[in-house]
DNA sequence: GTCTATACGAGGATAGAC
DNA sequence: GTCTATCCTCGTATAGAC
């Protein structure tokens, strides 16, 4: 099944928020990627913001699918884990961070509109993450102090930071890497 | 002594990249806040790339002095700590990320010039922090696994990060600090 | 050093033909 | 749905007067 137009749009979009923010890809860019005019791309997506918004609202579909598919896999907790670092990890060879890391350094010029949606993207993360290292409690592999919900803020904390370190070295994956693997297996570990 | 007018521009454009980034600042908006026209702003920092890789020097300079200052401070190393966190705190409140997070985001629309102040302004901070771990682990307060280079790189992640989150939060101090003052008493602390 | 004036392109967005 | 044409504003930057 070929992709809609708007889809088309998403993709390419999704593409130059990630890698340099929102005040810094136009619709002039996308078409270009494209191969519409840029007029046409209001006929999809009216203005700017409603792009964006939507943006975040499928990039949270996405990212909680792969989650999904992770807790899934049968594998162990700490495995887990680390599958779930990956997907932190994946885009930056291609120059990408995290969609809501972005917009959230670019918080300031979004409307309330975005705003809503980032704060859910990270409350259902935190909200997964939290659950992923609860087993792990419970299990007695790990523990977490003060609490599994601040140890979950921690490790986002820790992915997003370490994406935009990797991004100003010479070689983004492998500073990301060095970077959150040996942190993840020092804390988080079964023997 | 009062600020010449250089100067005056330069806090002006430092808290708008801070706060807005890069690409949605222009020198139309500092222009209003100095109190010039914007053509005298060329004058002064004939581009804006110019202005920028001056503000990255400027801004490593005073996290420089920030750093020796607690370095002399004579407080413990666990507090030193704490203090350097503080340095990561402080800007939040008024909508401000550090200068370099910032613009780790924006990394792919500066030129080569400001790419490799920021890589000195990262490599400085690692190690200072190196620096202060290692004492820590000399004394027997803490140790560091698998290194001190790692462990100084994880917690620059960490704070660049949990700013990034505090950031699309309600409260962005309080959330900072309910992110990395736990765990960095959990990890480094005396008793 | 700061001003006015201006060049020139890019930005988001709309109207109306096809 | 996509196009052309157009609007209007903003952005960086320069020239030249004061």
């Amino acid at each position: 099944m070929e992709k809609s137009t708007a889809q088309r749009i998403l993709d390419v979009a999704q593409d130059m928020v990630r890698n340099r923010g929102y005040s810094a890809f136009s619709y002039a860019d996308i078409s270009k990627q494209v191969g519409i005019r840029k007029a046409s791309i209001h006929y999809h997506f009216p203005s700017k913001d409603e792009l964006v918004k939507e943006l975040v609202v499928q990039y949270r579909q996405t990212m909680g699918k792969a989650c999904d598919r992770i807790a899934k896999s049968r594998a162990s907790l700490d495995q887990q884990l680390i599958q779930f670092a990956n997907l932190y990890r994946d885009g930056l060879s291609n120059g990408q961070i995290c969609l809501c890391a972005m917009l959230a350094a670019d918080f300031a010029v979004l409307p309330e509109s975005v705003h809503a949606e980032i704060k859910i993207f990270f409350r259902d993360t935190e909200a997964w993450l939290g659950e992923l290292l609860q087993q792990g409690c419970d299990d007695g592999i790990w523990t977490c102090q003060p609490s599994v919900t601040q140890e979950a803020k921690g490790l986002i904390a820790m992915l997003q930071g370490a994406q935009l370190l990797a991004r100003s070295a010479d070689n983004s994956t492998a500073t990301f890497e060095q970077v959150v693997y040996p942190l993840l297996t020092a804390k988080f570990s079964k023997s």
